[in-house]
RNA sequence: UCCUCAGUAGCUCAAUGGCAGAGCAUUCGGCUGUUAACCGAAGGGUUGUAGGUUCGAGUCCUACCUGAGGAGCCA
């Protein structure tokens, strides 16, 4: 027992470190395989998972017992003797010398997760327990390596990070369903989208950009879509169209390698195609919405696309697919329609009917996950636009002010994060990306 | 809101209108290199709910509930 005492407690990732030396693991059982006499635990801890050793004439038989009879799940403070061998899939096992078992979990209420199959509804009602899984936790890890190279990325840049609020007095476009809340008698909105926030913060700090939640209460029930979700959204003043496009495709580019680069061993468990992502660098294809209504029609006259698109209207879902389908890059579709694009876009001088917009559709199905624009400079015209989308002026006094004191042109673009996580990892839903999803019919747990 | 599909053991699924089953999980037994281990045995069921058709319904019909996928809308 004293080695259990003396030996240093570390990670199942850093094992390596200790080979050949005894060290202390604290976990849980992950699995267990038996052979009579000869025990095959399997640890996790959260950094990773290793195969523990465990003969019956190599360990005293209170050690053995234990094992023996440990059901999944169970926490346990293990000690052993790190030991490379190229039969364990991490490299490493350990020689199980001593373990002491903190929680066990009981025989007539095992852990639910088996290491088989599931059906959805099953797993999203045992979530807190379905995340301790490996194809889970590497998810968990890709999600944060995008969110920390998100902020790395704006950081480097110049940007201030600013935090817009998530209780809203009035929409942000009017146009989304909004969560509605009581806040003293008054009525109150969870945030759509800060854009309109951060603007002003714009004017005050030049460079910003905010991550935070963000909430739908749309009736989505579709695998890109959750009620609530976090959004990184960047605000350049006296940055055009074109600048937002270069700094929106420099982003996605430095995302995913910094996935590719530091998260390789989690996309490989998760099972992504990692040379997808390798060509994922700038320049990305520009095509503006007209380019894109002739491709639309032209596969619908190849009958790829199923329904024939009319001109002016916004792209619906599978034309988006199809779009992005004709690219190995995500594709940056830029000036649509002004009247299907939100009010405060400005209008491109050449055609004004257009506005200097930008859609980035990811490869492979997976949709927007960008949408940006100019944003109107001129005080008169977003007055106008404002009463002609029937806002309520008096809310949007505040956001009138900016173009009255010292109007800029500026512009900015908002990434949604989960859609970009589930692009990255190549899964089918984008519940898999966050901790706890909410969607239509789910807020358990 | 609309369209399509599904609901049977803890989980994943079978069952021609005719005795409700298998695999995994759990328990017991066996096995000194297992990789979602394997071999043998046991326990485990108000077939989503309410009606209806029928000699007989898990199966057919109606309504409802729950979930999934999609549309619209969006990131």
């Amino acid at each position: 027992m004293e080695t259990t005492t003396q030996a240093p407690i570390t990670t199942i990732a850093e094992v390596g470190r200790h080979d050949g030396h005894a060290v202390t693991i604290r976990g849980w059982l992950y699995n267990k395989r038996e052979s009579g006499k000869l025990i095959f635990p399997i640890f996790r801890d959260g950094t990773g998972v290793i195969q523990g050793v465990v003969p019956k004439n190599q360990v005293t038989p209170e050690v053995f017992e234990s094992l023996k009879s440990l059901t999944d799940e169970s926490s346990v403070i293990v000690t052993g003797k790190i030991r490379a061998d190229k039969r364990a899939p991490g490299g490493y096992e350990m020689d199980v010398i001593d373990v002491k078992v903190l929680q066990r979990v009981p025989e007539d209420d095992p852990f639910p997760i088996a290491k088989k199959e599931h059906g959805i509804d099953f797993l999203m009602e045992n979530r807190h327990l379905w995340v301790r899984t490996p194809r889970q936790t590497a998810i968990l890890r890709v999600r944060a390596e995008i969110i920390r190279a998100a902020r790395n990325f704006f950081d480097e840049r110049g940007f201030t990070l600013t935090d817009p609020p998530i209780l809203t007095p009035a929409a942000c476009e009017g146009t989304s369903t909004l969560f509605e809340v009581d806040y003293f008698d008054e009525q109150a909105f969870l945030t759509q989208s800060g854009q309109l926030y951060i603007e002003a913060m714009a004017m005050a700090l030049g460079k910003v950009y905010s991550f935070g939640p963000t909430f739908r209460a749309e009736k989505s029930k579709t695998r890109r879509h959750l009620t609530e979700f976090w959004m990184v959204e960047p605000e350049v003043a006296y940055a055009e169209l074109d600048d937002i496009m270069q700094l929106a495709e420099e982003f996605i580019s430095h995302l995913v390698q910094s996935a590719v680069t530091n998260r390789k061993a989690d996309l490989e468990t998760i099972g992504r195609d990692v040379t997808k992502l390798a060509n994922i660098k700038p320049p990305f294809p520009r095509i503006t919405y007209d380019e894109a209504v002739k491709m639309l029609l032209e596969g619908h006259a190849k009958g790829q696309v199923e329904a024939k698109f009319e001109y002016g209207g916004d792209f619906g879902s599978p034309d988006e697919t199809y779009i992005s389908s004709q690219f190995d890059k995500p594709v940056m579709v830029h000036r649509y329609p002004a009247k299907v694009k939100a009010f405060y876009m400005e209008p491109d001088p050449q055609r004004p009917d257009l506005a200097l917009c930008v859609d980035v559709l990811a490869p492979e199905g997976y949709g927007e996950i960008i949408g940006g624009s100019q944003r109107i400079g001129d005080y008169e015209l977003l007055l106008k636009r404002i009463r002609e989308h029937d806002l309520p002026e008096a809310a949007f006094k505040w956001y009138l002010d900016l173009r009255k004191f010292g109007g800029v042109p500026h512009s900015g673009f908002g990434m949604g994060i989960e859609r970009a996580v589930a692009w990255v990892c190549g899964l089918e839903h984008v519940r898999e990306t966050i901790p706890f999803a909410r969607t239509l019919t789910r807020i358990y747990p």
